[in-house]
Parts: structure tokens; sequence; C-alpha cells
DNA sequence: CGCCCATTTGAAAAGAGTCAAACGTAGTGG
DNA sequence: CCACTACGTTTGACTCTTTTCAAATGGGCG
């Protein structure tokens, strides 16, 4: 049976919740799990619906997004590969989940992944400290849409790209200039960040303008000047 | 010895974490905890330090504050009566936490909570539960913070605060005005919404020139028209 | 009574949003 | 191979909300 082996090539097996099960545990995990392509801006969840899945992402990226009543939106997370999807014990589903790029998920039924989070403690004890993370990272920028100026925004937002990025980027020297593509549009930077495509833009065009950052063409971006940018993002 | 009946007489014994353990497991706690009163404007954790303490919060109200390098704030939750108060797992305390009011808290070393924790799933179940629920909030808070302007936070702010309060606020009539007294300050409210103290006394004496709320003077406030306020609230 | 603090109010400035149009880039089909 | 199209980006001019700075008002408490 295929399904016995979903476990054995899994890109994330050590690094998602299920790292926490040894091989025979994992048994039962693969007997309810389901792997499921998406599409680039396909939604896996909608928000108001009955959060009857959870899931561990493979690959690609998916969004948390929460709107207004008359249609204004905000990222409110962004979920990368071996994250957590879904929200167990909870009726309904909080957020909209859409994919940013084609996506890989690994699919539980809510009620039954739950009922092995609770046959395994250590299983659910990860959980729990992914939960903690996630709240302080929401906190952290609960203060950052609330207080930061756009260019305080849009330097942090390059910086944290820039760390992720580091080790895929191309850099000439150590310390020296680094490149890398933004796998977002400006639109998308903008949900983040709580700002406009044109407020986002005109802020990049003013790095650039200063010297800190370069804007090759594509969605690339050049970290010209690393600590101006620090500078500009000095808001913790 | 006292201690052993701290947990007897306890306000929250059945709100809190606790409510998850039976009588005697409620020993093994009690030879860790103790009562801990802090005064109004008192901090309890300060953000960056070790985080060595957890608690159950028996009484006041407490706030959890991020702030930017330069001093800007934002407050990024409220803790209330039989709320955790803390962070488990981890290393540095994210935020700073400092009592609204006076408060009473019930404090356990963290690696001695921790252990507690991991030998009660009952109990990490709820925590975990409830951390599901302040992510949600947070999220939610994230929408508002970025995307709501002023009148709809204040308006939005206003309704919770009368539901909260329906219980001991006072009212002439079920569906009539309802008053009760704001338990927060204006530049509270400020720093909860993501504005400014004036912003939000301009926006409630707006609110009160169209008629929709009263400000009978001191911390008071009348709802008088909830339909309207919703209205000026729309945004979800 | 007077002081301290929170609140209110006013006027001016700044920051970001809105609307609109031009520009680039990538992918499609002739 | 080139032209066309669709989509994202940049830029400009203008508007509007919120902030900032400043001063007046008000309330509670010693």
């Amino acid at each position: 049976m295929a399904n016995l082996d979903i476990c054995r090539d899994c890109a994330v097996r050590d690094q998602a919740l299920c790292a926490s099960l040894s091989d025979t545990e994992l048994a039962a995990l693969n007997t309810i799990g389901r792997r499921q392509s998406v599409g680039r801006g396909e939604t896996v969840i909608w928000a108001g619906d009955e959060s009857i899945v959870c899931a561990n992402l493979l690959s690609g990226m998916l969004k948390l997004v929460a709107a207004t009543s008359d249609g204004r939106e905000q990222i409110v997370g962004l979920l990368h590969p071996a994250d957590f999807v879904g929200q167990a014990y909870a009726g309904l589903a909080d957020f909209t989940i859409t994919a940013l790029t084609d996506a890989e998920l690994c699919v539980f039924p809510r009620a039954a992944f739950q009922r092995v989070l609770e046959d395994h403690g250590r299983m659910e004890r990860l959980l729990l400290q992914r939960t903690l993370a996630a709240l302080s990272d929401a906190r952290g920028r609960m203060l950052s849409l609330a207080r930061k100026s756009a260019e305080e925004k849009i330097a942090d937002f390059l910086l944290q790209m820039a760390l992720r990025a580091s080790g895929t980027g191309c850099r000439a020297t150590p310390d020296g200039p680094l490149t890398f593509d933004l796998p977002l549009t400006r639109g998308q930077i903008g949900d983040i960040l709580g700002l406009t495509i044109e407020t986002v833009s005109r802020q990049m065009t003013r790095l650039k303008g200063a010297g800190v950052i370069g804007l090759p063409g594509g969605r690339a971006v050049t970290i010209s000047d690393r600590s101006a940018l620090e500078m500009r993002a000095r808001a913790a």
C-alpha cells in the first residue's frame, strides 16, 4: 500500500510535528493522512467554514488572511514548509488560508489528528511550543503594524527576507552586498505590512535612491548597505 | 501548613488551568506555588529578562507590552483573572507584563511548573487550547491595528468593554442604554488600539456628539444607541 | 483651596492613502 | 521573431486621516 510509504520520503519528516514520533508511531498517522497538492492562489481553508482538516506543509508557502466585511485584508501569518496548518481544537476556522505558491500538504481529518495528538504527549508538547512561538511572533508583529512607519516596516521586512534567503541568495563577499529574489509581489508585501502597493513601491524606490538597496530588476533585491538598512529599521 | 490550603479558597480554582486537576493532584502544585500581590503599575516580568516564573492571575488585570527601542509602546495582550501569566518553554521573556490594577498572582517557578505540565496531559492540553485562542485573538487584533480607522477601533473597543461589563454595568431596560466605567485611561486605550490619546479623546467626543454614546463624567460611558455603534464598528 | 493628573480642544504638519496614468516585463500566439 | 496582451510596478498629483505640539479645561484628593 502506497500509504505506508507516505512518510518514508517526506521532505519534512524531521522538522514537522511528526519528528516527535518514532517510526512505529508514524504508522498510525500514515493510516489517516494523505498527500494533497494545491496550486498557487488556491484556498485551502475558508474563514468561517467548519475546521475539518489539519495538515503539515510539505513544500511551498501559505498565507493566513484576516479580512473585514468590506474587503480590507491583512495577512496575519505565513506558513513555511514543515509548519502545521489548521486549527486543532477549533470549531470554525478563524482565517482563510491560501497558497502563495504551488504547495504540497500532508492532510489529516481534524478529529482523527486530535486523537493522535492526545495519545502522544510529546507531539502535543511540540505543537504547544510552536503555538507559543507563533503567538509571540504575532504579538511582535502587532507592535510593527501599529507603531512603525512605512520606512521602518519595509527595512525590517527586507532584513528578514535577507536572513531567510541568505542560504540561497548570492553574495560576492561574506559581509558584502547580498542579492536575492523576493518571493512576493508588492501587493502581498503590503498585505503583510499593513501598507498599500504604492507605499511599498515608493519606500523601495526611496531606499534605492539613498543607495541602501539596489533593485536590479524583476523581483530581485540587493542589500548594498546592511547597516544603513538596520538603522532605518531601528525600531525593534 | 498554610500552603496546603492555598487552593481551597482560590477564586479561580474552577476557571484557571488548575481546573484540570483533581484535588489530590492539586497538592503537587500547592507545594511549589505561592501567592503574591502586586500594586497597580508594578511590573511582574520585564521583556528580555530570563523567564523564570509562571503564574495564574487570581484578581486584577495585567497588560503585555511590546516596545520599540525608542520608546513607542503597544499593548499586545490583556490578562484577566484565571488567565495564565508567563511563557512556558521560553528562555527569555518576550514582553513586559505590568499590573493595570492592583492584582494577585499564584506564582510558580517555571521549571517546576513545566514539570507538572509534562506530568498532566490534561493540563497541558488546556494550556494549548488557551494559547490557540490567544493566537487567534492576537491575529484578529492585527487586522484591527493595521486596517481599521480610528472610529472603527473605538466603536469596536466600546462594544467589547460593554460586553465584558454587561454583568456589572447598570441599565434601565434590557435593551436600553447601558452605562459602565471604563477601567482604563485614554492613554491605555490608545496603547491598545494603536492610537494617540488625543485621537481617542476626539473620537469619543465625536461619538457623543452624534448621540451614539454618552460621557456622564469621570470614567463612565453610556451606550445610548448600540446599533449605531455597531454600524461604526462594521469592519469585522 | 490648590495641586496634580487626565482629558479636551485647537491649529498646523506629516504621513499614508486614493485615483489615475505611464511604464516594464513576461508569456502567448500569430 | 515579433507584436500583443496581461499583470505587476512605478510615478504623479491630490486628499484625508491621524499625529504632533500647545494650551485650556476639568476633576479628585490632600
